[in-house]
DNA sequence: ATAAACTATTAATAAAATCTATAGTAATTA
DNA sequence: TAATTACTATAGATTTTATTAATAGTTTAT
């Protein structure tokens, strides 16, 4: 049994095709087919159904493609290792980052990030809170950022910053008198939200389920961006709360709308968050170095109430 | 990098020196030195500083070492998958047993166990507690017998019976004419005990402190077995306790030497112990099963305390 | 029936692991 | 200090293994 044979049976147990899977891993079909049936003649079992289309595992090739998992897992981190030693920070990075701050983010630490890290290969998807964990958990994304806690097991979370909720009020609106608003002030019925599968969409409601028992969840107005959710306020639709990043991206001259909460402003709580094997943890820590560091003089909040991104 | 290089590396680093370590893989000693210089080469870092005699580790060098141990354990568990879908239980298998419950556990199940898993090739091995321990955890032993619960990170616990002590004593003892012994009767001045390194000592010990609040550590007159302490005790040198399965081994003659406690009886907790991992695990199912099935038909104790095997 | 989309097999080749024999290198002993 | 011991490294031959291109075989869909 060799690791090529586990990393070949990891690509075809992942594309369920032999012909992609050797794609993927710069070889020929012929080279995984006879592997893998020298991985099968070895340990005497049948891992693939080939009869099935596309291909299955069978109920013992998924457990041994699961080993194989943590056996090919345990293995990257010897290079992770001798990196470490050479203080070498670089090769391929994916990140994932949630919609509601990928955009207010990104720009932020990127230019930053690539120049003193140059060799760093970074790959980052936009992805909601969901496929971010199941990515995480197999190994498909290094690290991601999102809002926590998360309370998943073989997740770890290093807090970045507290960004605190603001929130929008257009003319006429019936809070547009108030200098600071209050949670209690909220009412879930006249908020605009963003779209199912978003955790900020999950804050909020949070939110205004702390003042109020129960909320019969039908939502009216939804939508699937903060830009434009601050449009269809603009339109007399609804107040709506804002990520306070954001707020620096909004024009000046709808500064105006904006009214920010009587402290303890609630805010999420947003982290880098990475698998507990801590797999390329240089990298991951060079990523909360800059992060925090660029963040530091954005945000300077100190007094804020986190509020849960999780649906209960 | 192939699992096979790994398992050189940790050979040379278990025996320190190539040729030794060779011989234990089958293959010759260039052999080695080729395949860890490989090994060097691809990662680029010293593993062995062959300057130093025996060879020693370089830093870096210990941590891929340690990071081998995981990867190879991790890929030994294939063949246990494969072994646990086809029922299959044999091989080799270490135990660790404990000097207070090797002599009499043994006997009453190992034929049993030899008879009904005949492909298992057993080596056991009389050590105690903090040996087992270490060996568990460095993957020397694959599971072990001993006093619990332990409190060990890396380990688990599986209790397989609670024995009682049960004290011996002497004609002229202070104590000989009470039917039942209670915890509060005893005195660790006129307690024969066995020599430093013995759990059961330390239970003894442990016991004793639960009515006593302080003990001077100076104790006079201890033993390596359990054999002489009953010969010492006979002497009238002082009482003992010992733990029940013992007293189904003392000559008729000296049975009415043993008073059972009161209940509830302090009693130790006995359990196979095995590594985190799970390695081999249907042969530590099946040893369980075999023990529990033995010890059940001898002890039938409900109504126990148990005492911590640990020193404090 | 035929094509499309696969995986398996074959035979040749390239790459590797391993072996025997021996050279090199310290430390130890006479 | 020369010889011995106790190692590891190197060289060259050999065996084993992984890979490839070409192609045969299989299943599914049309």
């Amino acid at each position: 049994m060799t690791i090529t044979q586990l990393k070949y049976a990891l690509a075809i147990a992942e594309h369920q095709n032999f012909t992609k899977a050797a794609e993927k891993c710069y070889v020929t079909q012929p080279t995984l087919s006879t592997q893998i049936q020298k991985l099968e003649d070895e340990l005497d079992v049948v891992i693939f159904d080939r009869s099935k289309k596309p291909i299955e595992l069978t109920e013992v090739g998924r457990k041994i493609v699961f080993q194989a998992r943590n056996i090919v897992n345990e293995a990257d981190r010897i290079q992770d290792i001798v990196d470490q030693q050479k203080g070498f920070i670089g090769g391929e990075f994916r990140l994932g980052i949630i919609p509601t701050i990928m955009p207010t983010l990104l720009p932020m630490f990127l230019q930053n990030f690539i120049k003193k890290y140059p060799k760093v290969k970074l790959k980052i998807e936009e992805l909601n809170t969901e496929e971010i964990l199941s990515r995480i958990s197999d190994g498909h994304l290094d690290a991601a950022i999102a809002a926590t806690p998360l309370e998943s097991d073989n997740i770890k979370e290093r807090v970045l910053y507290y960004e605190p909720f603001v929130a929008y009020v257009p003319t006429n609106h019936r809070l547009r008198d108030k200098k600071n608003i209050e949670v209690s002030d909220l009412d879930i019925d006249d908020m605009l939200l963003l779209e199912d599968g978003h955790c900020f969409r999950e804050g909020v409601i949070n939110l205004c389920k702390s003042f109020k028992d129960h909320i019969d969840d039908n939502f009216q107005l939804e939508s699937g961006s903060i830009e434009t959710l601050i449009k269809l306020s603009n339109e007399g639709l609804g107040m709506t709360l804002l990520p306070y990043l954001h707020t620096l991206d909004v024009k000046e001259k709808l500064n105006p709308n904006l009214r920010h909460f009587k402290e303890p402003s609630p805010a999420r709580e947003v982290s880098i968050i990475y698998h507990k094997s801590e797999l390329k943890m240089q990298i991951i820590d060079a990523l909360y170095n800059v992060i925090s560091g660029v963040v530091r003089g954005a945000i300077a909040f100190q007094n804020v109430e986190i509020i849960s991104p999780l649906s209960k």
